[in-house]
DNA sequence: GCGACAG
DNA sequence: ATCTTGTCGC
């Protein structure tokens, strides 16, 4: 498939977006977060190594569960096509899970995308789970700094609509991009990661799936 | 045409 | 995204 395949695939796609809550946000209590990291980022094919983490954010952050995926990859890293890149590790890692969150934070945007279909929204479409894109960077959209203070936001707008929220999370740090990715609206979405924050800018569970596959990788690089 | 461009 | 320790600043 070409670059112009894919962009329709991503539109079709778009389609199947429920970009209203389909959970009240008081009754999401497990959260996984979801992240990706390679053995080699200089080569291709390469290995992409994913990990969930899933936390009960009603008790501490506690970690309920763990699973780490392992996948051979061969496409290459381009802007806007990430989940091409990505999704296919991810998905086995999803497939290994025992338990059933309520929702996902994915590292990188949901519907803060050009066709709306970031990560999180093609995750969330296909699997039909509700899930949220938490992205460290800019990738689309117009919007205005924050403050520099804790919990500052401002929304972030795409075609004149809004798509998300930039959102600094601690003072002196640079703030991050929040955006629905499937069955939650832009305003959830920043509620929920609201909710996720512990002591650190990224929400928990994103932090913790980073943090696993850091140790992860530097496990299977040593040992083989 | 030029710059921008998640991980 | 990765390579990497200490160090400067709030």
């Amino acid at each position: 498939m070409n670059i112009e395949d894919l962009e329709r695939q991503q539109l079709e796609l778009s389609k199947k977006l429920i970009l209203e809550d389909t959970k009240p946000i008081e009754n999401i209590r497990l959260v996984a977060g979801i992240d990706t990291t390679y053995t080699d980022i200089w080569t291709n094919p390469t290995v992409a190594i994913s990990s969930i983490v899933v936390l009960d954010i009603e008790n501490n952050f506690k970690e309920v569960e763990i699973v780490f995926a392992e996948k051979e990859i061969d496409f290459p890293y381009i802007p806007t096509f990430l989940a091409y890149r990505e999704l296919p590790s991810i998905l086995e890692a999803y497939k290994k899970l025992k338990t059933k969150p309520d929702a996902f934070l994915v590292d990188g945007m949901g519907i803060l995308h050009p066709r709306k279909m970031g990560i999180a929204s093609h995750f969330g479409v296909i699997t039909g789970e509700i899930s949220v894109g938490i992205g460290k960077s800019k990738l689309v959209g117009n919007f205005e700094m924050p403050e520099n203070k804790p919990f500052s936001y401002k929304p972030i707008f795409v075609n004149k609509g809004k798509r998300g929220y930039i959102l600094r999370v601690k003072k002196n740090t640079n703030p991050i991009f929040v955006s629905p990715g499937n069955k939650i609206s832009v305003d959830s979405s920043l509620q929920l990661a609201l909710k996720c924050i512990g002591r650190y800018k990224l929400p928990e569970p994103i932090r913790l799936a980073h943090n696993h596959l850091q140790e992860y990788r530097r496990k299977i690089l040593k040992e083989g």
